[in-house]
RNA sequence: GCUGGAAUCGUCUAGUGGCAAUGACAAGAGACUGUAAAUCUCUCGCCUUCGGGCUUCGUAGGUUCGAGUCCUACUUCCAGCA
């Protein structure tokens, strides 16, 4: 079972420590997307340095490229990205919904390849195989997410998600049982054991490779009964934690996430995918109860130039910044911010230089990682609700 | 000086009788939440009660119902010849 320390509570919030076999993760905390086992325009030293903790990969995209053998070859994903510290997966479940020519049955999803066209199906059994290859740490079950607000399309997909989970646990459990009876517990690959004893810093102790861990994923969409008959479901089962999915907007997030957390195990981890775009999602989170957050928005706006600043976003790209020479964010100490003035930004902008989109996304990855880390200090302090009223008001105007 | 050719939005460009005028870039702004995103959208002559109105294609005339498109002259630029 995934060792999680609860250290503080404060109503639903909480502050405290995933153990995982390539290191700790404090929680609250926001973790690095690295879909395609790289954050995108980020170097893993860079990731290190503006003090992310933990990084979360798509299972869809390393199925097709380079393909989870090679991971495993690697030694995992963890070794395989240089990152060394803990890993999240993500089932694949995510672009079933978002993939243009999908077809769901109860086995699994059928799809093809974004990139050549060529098909796949994918089941909750081969989605924990491939999660397995991978190595990350936390994996995550193989849900169902449907775009519609219909009820009877949530309802059906949650009941979908339901039964792929027990799937998911049994193959989790079976595949962990195998690798346990032959023996391969105490190291993976020749490659991953001598990576392990380079790397630096907290994951250098030899991992059995059998320790890798299974969050369930909470279904219902905007209907918050769906959401507790979900929630409950899910606690029922032997899992290490949960993720909360289908979360696309701010709206009402909330409180679902109250009725939720409400019903989930207070010991096991809860991870909210996806969400943690906008700062306020990140304080409603850990408010009700989620410790861990991952979002592909901060990566994207940065490269996008729209970058965070406490009064708010601002595009970096707008005349109004050609002659700014303060910096991007006044007491931000990420390593854009202490060296660079949004003029230069404007320009690196402007004249789409590549250093434009590492200095961005340094910033912006850097700003919701200490974002989250002042909310799990604040909590920890009881100074929580003062944090957020002042953040928010500022942020928001 | 002669002979050809060319002048269209900030730039390059389409356009050979029905045109406020094509495309690209530049410029201005917006979007982005488990990343098919280094992406996508909008604006880009002036005014507008968003129906439309007005003024435009080097300059000045002309032909025509109608001219960026045809004719004449001029101006400037390019090429070749002196």
């Amino acid at each position: 079972m995934l060792e999680f320390d609860i250290k503080k509570r404060d109503g639903l919030a909480r502050v405290g420590v995933i153990h995982t076999p390539h290191g700790d993760i404090k929680t609250p905390a926001f973790v690095g997307a690295a879909t395609r086992a790289t954050v995108k325009a980020l170097t893993m030293k860079e990731m290190r340095e503006l003090g992310s903790q933990a990084i979360l990969a798509n299972t869809y995209h390393l199925v097709l490229r380079p393909g989870v053998d090679l991971i495993k070859e690697a030694g995992g994903l963890a070794e395989f990205s240089s990152w060394h510290g803990p890993t999240f997966t993500d089932s694949g479940g995510f672009q079933i919904f978002s993939l243009p020519d999908v077809k769901i049955t109860e086995n699994g999803a059928k799809f093809r390849s974004h990139i050549d066209g060529s098909k796949f199906e994918m089941t909750p059994e081969s989605s924990m195989q491939s999660q397995w290859a991978i190595g990350a740490d936390i994996h995550m079950a193989f849900d169902h997410l449907v775009k519609s607000e219909s009820r009877k399309d949530m309802e059906k997909a949650m009941h979908r998600t339901h039964a792929w989970l027990d799937r998911c646990i049994a193959e989790h459990q079976r595949i962990k049982e195998s690798i346990m009876r032959v023996g391969d517990g105490a190291g993976g690959t020749p490659a991953a054991r001598r990576h392990r004893s380079s790397a630096v810093g907290g994951s250098a102790t030899a991992e059995p490779a059998a320790e890798q861990y299974l969050y369930a994923v909470v279904q219902g969409g905007i209907f918050n009964d769906l959401r507790a008959e979900s929630a409950r479901y899910c606690a029922s089962k032997n899992v290490d934690g949960f993720g909360i999915g289908g979360v696309f907007t701010a709206d009402g997030m909330a409180e679902m996430l109250k009725i939720v957390n409400n019903i989930l195990p207070e010991d096991k981890p809860r991870h909210l995918l996806g969400m943690g775009q906008e700062p306020i999602d990140l304080f409603d989170g850990a408010e009700n109860g989620c410790d861990t957050f991952d979002c592909v928005g901060p990566t994207r706006m940065a490269r996008n130039g729209s970058l965070y600043t406490l009064d708010g976003r601002i595009n970096i790209k707008n005349a109004k910044y050609k002659h700014d020479f303060s910096p991007l964010m006044q007491d931000c100490d990420c390593e854009c911010c202490k060296n660079y003035t949004r003029a230069y930004l404007h320009h690196l902008f402007k004249t789409d230089e590549i250093t434009a989109k590492v200095l961005a996304s340094i910033h912006n990855e850097h700003f919701v990682v200490s974002v989250t880390d002042k909310i799990r200090e604040s909590i920890m302090d009881g100074t929580f609700k003062d944090y957020k009223k002042s953040f928010l008001k500022r942020y928001y105007n």
